[in-house]
DNA sequence: AATAAAGACTACTTATTCAATAGACTTTGT
DNA sequence: ACAAAGTCTATTGAATAAGTAGTCTTTATT
């Protein structure tokens, strides 16, 4: 499951890709708007930005934008940030490695290389998809329905 | 991640699926075998048991065994049983599906709909490989290295 | 019939991780 | 100078995962 820290890095990314014509964000302001616990989220844009997706200005009519396009910015990347690996296995981690303790053989390990499969079926989604596929996916619907 | 318990069951079930020919397996034995803390190994195979997929016998002589043919027991089938929803936020659970208390319109959530997605990838490896499959990959490494 | 060897079931404890909170510090515009 | 922002680290509380314990039931063997 997705940790809540990334449902609401996601969320507050979403909403600030929608912000991108506005001046920067105050924390309060996302906070509210996207119902996340003000010092938590603090936290996490904290992270985002030391991870180069978000800038951020301090002192009066300062906050928060995307440093990057939003279409540039892929989920696959957020989670690692937020989350950690995208694996289920420690073994099969493409970016976060490391031995699975139960593991004897990795080499001829049939669990192993299911999961490197499952990683693969994961990964080809969520690096294919950014927050500015997220947005659209939102308005487009605001259209049909 | 997956769980240690999940684990824990495809390695009881692809030593039990190893076992086919030889008489039951005690719950001990196969412990000792995998290196799995017995009384909690107890616990995964009955469930395992209860949900049909092993047949189990008591008293002298008794002991595990698969209840189905490898090859119709299923990933997918057991990470639900032992670690509940295959996707990563709830309310994009095919058998688990919970509404995600910060969604206010499911219809047009971005995040949901992506994560739909992530879910058929993932599914499209998990509901197609068996515990056949998965001792396959491993006896196959075993021929070539 | 007695006994021992197994599994069945439920309850409890401990450890770890996640979520949230707190507070003191720094930068910047007016 | 001051207030409005973000920065950073530490701590607490809650939930979940992992593991342990103990009693009960079934069955084969003698």
């Amino acid at each position: 499951m997705l940790s809540k820290k990334t449902k609401y890095a996601i969320k507050a990314l979403v909403a600030l890709g929608k912000n991108v014509e506005n001046p920067p964000m105050q924390i309060v302001r996302l906070a509210e708007q996207e119902m996340i616990p003000r010092k938590f989220l603090e936290q996490i844009l904290l992270d985002l930005r030391n991870a180069g997706y978000l800038y951020s200005k301090k002192g009066a009519g300062g906050g928060y934008s995307l440093n990057k396009n939003a279409a540039d910015i892929y989920l696959a990347d957020i989670l690692r940030i937020t989350d950690g690996p995208i694996a289920m296995v420690p073994c099969a981690s493409l970016k976060f490695y490391r031995k699975c303790d139960e593991c004897h053989d990795e080499k001829t390990c049939g669990i192993r290389k299911t999961f490197i499969d499952v990683r693969d079926a994961t990964l080809q989604v969520l690096s294919r998809t950014s927050v500015a596929d997220v947005i659209a996916r939102e308005t487009l619907d605001d259209l049909i329905s």
